[in-house]
DNA sequence: TTTTTAGGTTGACGTGGGTCAACGGGGCTG
DNA sequence: CAGCCCCGTTGACCCACGTCAACCTAAAAA
């Protein structure tokens, strides 16, 4: 984990309307003419280099981010150095959120590989949201899109037992790149064993070893990073018929 | 659990700007002139009995609900019947934001005693944003503090021990208890040890054992659900001293 | 190219908390 | 006011996952 120094904002303004990520970001669902004003409101890019972050835990709030390339982890560190990984976020995924109700982030976003972000200042919004009717609704849908899904995290750390987090990680990994236009079978993750098991509320070692498991039952193969779902029926039957633990 | 039936909806209107729970609630902040317009928005109350539901999962979306008296958990269903608690909710504080992403809730808000609610339209909610300035940003502020919060019971679940989890769900009830005007040392919990458990990836017996535990290193004094915090700053240092096991 | 190092796998073993079971007490309900 | 039932407590036992340690692999650094 390194400090947060090397920014770098690039001057080139690229328009929401002619992005690509439209339909997984915050204009999805905009009229063309709605859309080309929310120009105005993505000020800047920015490049974050792997390792760094783009806010940490403490740092005052004044934008929200998309992400335009590469990928996050969000986590939430305890005064002894225990680290709770929050989330992971892709493209088209909305940064930040979390600074709003205090002013301040509560969490750190650092980059799991190269990437960029949109800049999208929050004074900003909040004023464009009271112009444009789609706006408001669209920005809130994406604040209530991040709970639900925290309640889905809260579900697999209190009642899954450990591979049937991991089944639930891989699948909801698989869905996410499908959505973007990549293979839901075959993918390779951003994140260490480490990061996936402090998301998953597990050690390391035992996320290698579910990794393992599934694999010798021919549900996945997997090599370091690279995952493909052999079986992701199989591993939709692990959630819902095992036995909860918990 | 029983089903959602008898719902009450008294049609006494009472008026925000006259509440007393306002610094608690959705209108925190908020100037006396955009208070009185305020009084608008909140339509009818509604009781809700003890163990009934206020909405449930995959109810259709129409309204978010404040707490105006008596308490709430809120849980979801997994197909096997596993229940997970995803919070419990006191007076003041805001019920149904899951409910905006898809239109529909997501989980189910159940009474845990007597209680009632003021329902506040979202269409209108979303029409009086875009008049009345601070309305937007306390509501992104409340929204925003949900999802910290969901953070905050993610690190509990994923990287805290069974007593750790407990001091930190008693120092939270305590300030809350404490937000209302009630004792912070001493009051009475809503909810069962089994709702405890779940919300704290849990089981009934473990949280009573935690219970006990406290109790006989003078921590806490507990009979059934009354429960008397003699040593806060003890509570706090189990949180922060004790190691993690994940 | 070789060296270094972070990340990943696997085995042996320990333990926190789950499981099962018995029992006690308080508050509805008839 | 009696009886029931839900809730909570406690003990004995066990297992899923954590811990510790050795080793392997791949990619970065030199």
């Amino acid at each position: 984990m390194r400090a947060s120094v090397p920014i770098t904002v690039s001057g080139l303004k690229t328009a929401c309307s002619q992005c690509n990520l439209v339909e997984l970001c915050l204009p999805f669902g905009m009229s063309g003419s709605e859309l080309s004003r929310l120009d105005e409101l993505v000020g800047a890019r920015r490049k974050v280099k792997r390792q760094h972050s783009l806010y940490r835990a403490g740092d005052t709030f004044e934008a929200i981010y998309a992400i335009r390339a590469g990928s996050f982890k969000t986590d939430v560190l305890l005064e002894d150095g225990r680290e709770q990984v929050t989330g992971f976020q892709m493209t088209g995924e909305i940064l930040g959120l979390d600074g709003i109700s205090t002013e301040a982030h509560s969490c750190n976003a650092i980059a799991l590989e190269d990437s960029e972000v949109c800049v999208i200042a929050y004074d900003k919004l909040e004023q464009m949201s009271h112009e444009i009717e789609g706006l408001q609704l669209q920005f809130h849908k994406v604040m209530s899109r991040e709970i639900v899904r925290d309640h889905g995290v809260m579900m697999l750390l209190g009642s899954m037992r450990a591979e049937e987090r991991l089944a639930a990680f891989l699948l909801n990994m698989s869905q996410r790149f499908n959505a973007r236009g990549f293979s839901p079978q075959d993918f390779n993750l951003r994140m260490t064993r480490e990061e996936i098991g402090s998301y998953l509320g597990l050690k390391l070692e035992t996320v290698s070893r579910a990794f393992s498991r599934f694999q010798e039952d021919g549900l996945i193969s997997v090599q370091q990073k690279h995952v493909q779902l052999l079986d992701p029926a199989g591993l939709k039957k692990l959630i819902q018929h095992q036995q909860g633990v918990r």
